[in-house]
RNA sequence: GGGCGGUUAGCUCAGCUGGUCAGAGCACCUCGUUUACACCGAGGGGGUCGGGGGUUCGAGUCCCUCACCGCCCA
């Protein structure tokens, strides 16, 4: 009998296979849901979370990209109605930042551009980026639909944002309001929360004098309140000085007048309780338009804002001499000149927490100023339902505490920013300041109050927040707000997979305006998965330093193995660290299952005949083992256990099929009797049980899984339905167990562990063949162990074998090994090692010790307590080890 | 200040509704070139599950408390 050899490398070479499967997918139509709805097919989208426009693919992306793509495969391969909508946000102020930076290299600015050169300038812009981080998504293979492509900035996407808003305003939940915002001078615009970046800084404390007031307004020179602060400039928009109501040292100041120092401004001195009075001196300065606390304690005691600073954080006209300065100059001279009159009482380091813009590191200002706001009370009231009801699933499930918390808390949406590229706020003024709102593209007709025409009315200039437009992300992408196709078959979503770091800005928008707009929840469930932290790295990619470049690993260990490295150490919610070794494991993992085709490639029998004869133990145990492994990674993956499923995936490959079954194989092949058509039956056996463990694996390590599928269709001539991609094919169904197979495998395997470990223990050749004797258990043992009784030769080295009668344990030498089916000990001449005494001993003990445990356990209140399937499972324990010591001591 | 997590083998982490749950991978030690794979195979050592209380027949697993670390909100 030949065996065919196979012009396969024994290393599995990513890089060369993994783009040309992909084309094959894309050639395929893979991605792209069937024209129709599959008929009775369940129905499973998720809408991918937008990049930025402006981004490149980091191990974050890959993360994502990974486990969605996992999800959509699987859903795929059950048959589902599945879609994968892809797309790219077009953050506005990061896309603002590097546009400037690029024009800057051409001379030019936002200003010396304007509005409308500066967005053409934009757009092409978004000519050469739009599509680079989705071509970068395809190397690691997602399997999304790139024929659905979307972009937040889309004509599509702007008539919903319009449509939105004007939604929101005719139910009275959006206004215009002064508030105080995060400013940054340098962008010039407002920036939400999560684009201010909180750095721990050592600043100054500055103790200052205030002096009290006299009768006529002038400050007395004797008598003074010492307030502290970290930012002396803003003084220039002090209001008052607030004390605790509490605090003896001020309570008979508590009414009386302070005097601004340059500005000779009346301060009132007022009692609040937010005062803190182990702060500073415990009196603080009051400036409303430059600190939110203050701003709220304004509000409190009907108290003015004045606001000192203009858009580039600059003093004002407000600012009396100062004015024209910038902030920190003005910082500087009022400290000087307050030292100079004697004024500045203290000046010491001070550690605290400044703001800074995500994108440009400018120090946040908190500055005063009118903006859109949406009010969201009762969005977030019925966000909050919709997960409280259950409706809408959090995954993990504590993070429902940290939603609803936010929800309870929430405040106003300002969604206005300073910017030029975004979606203009469609509302328009007129002469007479009445606001008209408008969601057609060409803007209102005339003015909704006094009727003006149109061309008297100016639009609004400050435009969308970018979460606003994100936030209406998987309906808009699906044609909302008209009832396309798409909305009525694949809205709502399923799963929304994310970060938890973006749970409030975009996964709590998206609740509260999918329940507003289309009345249902967007989805079901929501994955939250975690950060991927700094690594080392793999070996060969120092250049990067200690960040992880996606595109540099799957070059070197391949898109399979990141993605499986990557799911493994996930955990929903929980962040996690991308080591050298996970990558490593993962890239012998992609090898191992190459290999294993191989074998089962090489060892072809040629010609195949037609297969014949009862299917060996092996085969009925893998087949068992594989509906068993089925049905699990079918629960782990309908239950978002997602790195439970690569794990006990990853374990029976190589444990089930390789280490044991393989081997096993290897032996019911190689039987020198064996027929033509029970080789055949044999080798069929390790083929289709390769076939489906590729289905099972497909979904985490696509590219390898196709590949090897590919080669096996090829080269299997009787499997059928095996001729199609591997991304199409129907996931295995469940089969029954063989438990049958599965018991007396478990026996055989316990006591080919214990011979191998008997061999070590008596300092045996690892290659040398011994004469065995084994004791069963009982007639059930025995008929199993008679039964492979091939393989435990093999696997154990072991010949001739001596199988006695259950219990027949006469004679046996000092060293055995004892399992919980049977009982075997070496032949012939027993080697005795120099421990082997020792040895024995210490496994009596373990046993003695087991016993003892069990003993006391089922001799206490735990028979008649616990429940009797449990006391019966420990009785049996007791029993097992009881056989086991009475085998190991000879009676 | 409020809230939410975490603390399990040298490292990175699993452990669902309390009852083989004391595990996996890497690292380590010993052996091994049997024709899929040394990116491999066989065997092995190693943890009083952060400390202390409590509930229970029984607790990494529930409750209280303390310590340290992290994140979010203010």
């Amino acid at each position: 009998m030949t065996t065919p050899r196979l012009e396969l490398p024994p290393r599995y070479d990513a890089a060369e296979v993994e783009p040309a499967i992909y084309e094959r997918w894309l050639a395929g139509g893979a991605f792209t849901p069937s024209a129709e709805p599959p008929a009775g097919a369940g129905r499973f989208v998720i809408t991918m979370p937008p990049p930025n426009v402006t981004g490149s693919l980091h191990v974050g992306h890959a993360l994502f990209v990974t486990l969605e793509d996992m999800l959509i495969r699987y859903h795929r391969m059950r048959g589902d109605d599945t879609l994968w909508l892809p797309g790219v946000d077009h953050a506005s102020i990061a896309a603002q930042f590097v546009l400037d930076k690029v024009i800057a290299a051409e001379g030019e600015t936002r200003e010396s551009l304007g509005r409308e050169r500066y967005l053409e300038r934009m757009w092409r812009f978004m000519d050469e980026t739009r599509d680079v981080i989705g071509l970068q998504m395809r190397r690691l293979g997602a399997s999304a639909d790139w024929t659905r492509n979307r972009f937040t900035m889309d004509p599509m996407s702007a008539r919903a944002v319009r449509t939105a808003f004007k939604r929101l305003h005719d139910a009275d939940l959006v206004y215009r309001g002064e508030a105080l915002v995060n400013w940054c001078p340098r962008c010039g615009t407002t920036v939400s929360d999560l684009e201010k970046v909180p750095k721990e800084e050592t600043g100054t404390l500055w103790t200052i004098r205030y002096h009290l007031g006299r009768e006529d307004g002038s400050p007395d020179p004797d008598r003074w309140i010492s307030v502290a602060t970290t930012r002396p400039e803003t003084l220039l928009g002090d209001v008052a000085v607030a004390v605790h109501p509490e605090d003896e040292r001020y309570r008979e100041l508590v009414g009386r007048e302070a005097i601004l120092p340059f500005l000779g401004r009346r301060l009132p001195i007022i009692a609040d309780e937010v005062v803190e009075r182990d702060f500073g001196t415990g009196a603080v300065k009051i400036t409303p338009a430059h600190d939110p606390d203050d701003y709220e304690l304004g509000r409190r005691h009907a108290l003015p804002a004045i606001n000192v600073l203009d858009e580039a954080a600059r003093i004002n006209q407000q600012g009396g001499p100062f004015k024209g300065l910038d902030r920190y100059e003005a910082r500087s001279r009022i400290v000087e000149q307050l030292r100079e009159m004697g004024d500045l009482e203290e000046e010491r380091p001070h550690a605290m927490v400044v703001g800074h813009c995500e994108r440009c590191g400018t120090v946040i200002e908190p500055r005063l100023s009118v903006q859109w706001f949406v009010r969201t009370a009762p969005l977030a009231k019925r966000a909050l339902a919709s997960v409280r009801e259950g409706r809408t699933r959090i995954v993990p499930e504590h993070f429902t505490k940290v939603y609803a918390h936010w929800m309870e808390n929430i405040r106003d949406w300002a969604v206005g920013r300073q910017l030029w590229w975004g979606h203009r706020i469609p509302a328009w003024y007129c002469p007479d300041w009445h606001i008209t709102v408008s969601d057609l593209e060409a803007g209102p007709d005339a003015c909704a109050t006094c009727g003006r025409p149109a061309a008297e009315l100016t639009q609004e200039t400050d435009i969308f927040d970018t979460w606003f437009s994100s936030g209406l992300w998987p309906f808009s992408t699906l044609g909302w707000p008209d009832d396309t196709p798409d909305m009525r078959r694949f809205y709502p979503t399923s799963v929304m997979e994310t970060g938890y770091d973006i749970i409030f800005f975009w996964v709590a928008r998206m609740m509260m305006l999918g329940l507003f707009l289309t009345d249902t929840e967007p989805f079901h469930t929501v994955y939250l998965h975690g950060l991927v932290r700094a690594t080392g790295g793999i070996k060969m990619s120092k250049t990067k330093g200690n960040t992880a470049d996606p595109l540099e690993l799957i070059e070197e260990i391949g898109a399979d193995a990141l993605r499986f490295a990557l799911t493994v150490g996930t955990s929903p919610g929980a962040d996690q660290r991308l080591t050298e070794g996970k990558l490593e494991g993962a890239r012998n993992f992609t090898n191992k299952l190459w290999n294993a085709a191989r074998f089962v490639l090489g060892s072809r029998p040629e010609p195949l005949a037609a297969s014949e004869g009862e299917p060996t133990l092996a085969e009925r145990w893998i087949r068992s083992r594989l509906a068993e492994a089925t049905e699990r990674a079918t629960r782990q993956l309908d239950d978002l256990e997602l790195s439970a499923y690569a794990a006990s995936a990853h374990e029976f490959a190589w444990t089930d099929y390789c280490d044991w079954y393989l081997e096993m194989a290897k032996v019911d092949l190689r039987r020198p009797d064996i027929g033509d058509r029970e080789k055949a039956r044999a080798w069929r056996t390790t083929s289709e049980a390769l076939a489906t463990m590729l289905q099972l694996l497909h979904p985490i390590v696509p590219f390898v899984t196709e590949e090897i599928w590919s080669r096996l269709a090829a080269f299997d001539g009787g499997a059928a339905a095996r001729t199609d991609l591997l991304i199409t094919a129907r996931w295995p169904e469940v089969d029954e167990r063989d438990m049958e197979a599965e018991s007396e495998m478990a026996v055989l395997i316990d006591l080919i562990r214990g011979v191998r470990n008997l061999r070590t223990e008596s300092g045996a050749l690892a290659g040398a063949r011994l004469p065995l004797t084994v004791v069963p258990a009982d007639v059930a043992a025995r008929s199993g162990i008679e039964r492979g009784i091939d393989y435990l030769a093999a696997l154990a080295r072991v010949e001739p074998i001596e199988l006695r009668a259950p219990g027949d344990d006469r004679d046996p030498p000092e060293l055995v090994a004892s399992t919980a089916g049977a009982a075997a000990w070496f032949g012939g001449e027993p080697s005795e090692s120099a421990d082997g005494a020792s040895r024995k001993a210490a496994n009596e003990a373990h046993l003695q010790r087991g016993i003892e445990r069990l003993q006391a356990l089922l001799a206490g209140d735990f028979a008649s307590r616990a429940p009797a399937e449990v006391v019966k499972r420990e009785r049996s324990r007791l029993a097992d080890l009881e056989a086991q010591l009475r085998l190991l001591t000879g009676g």
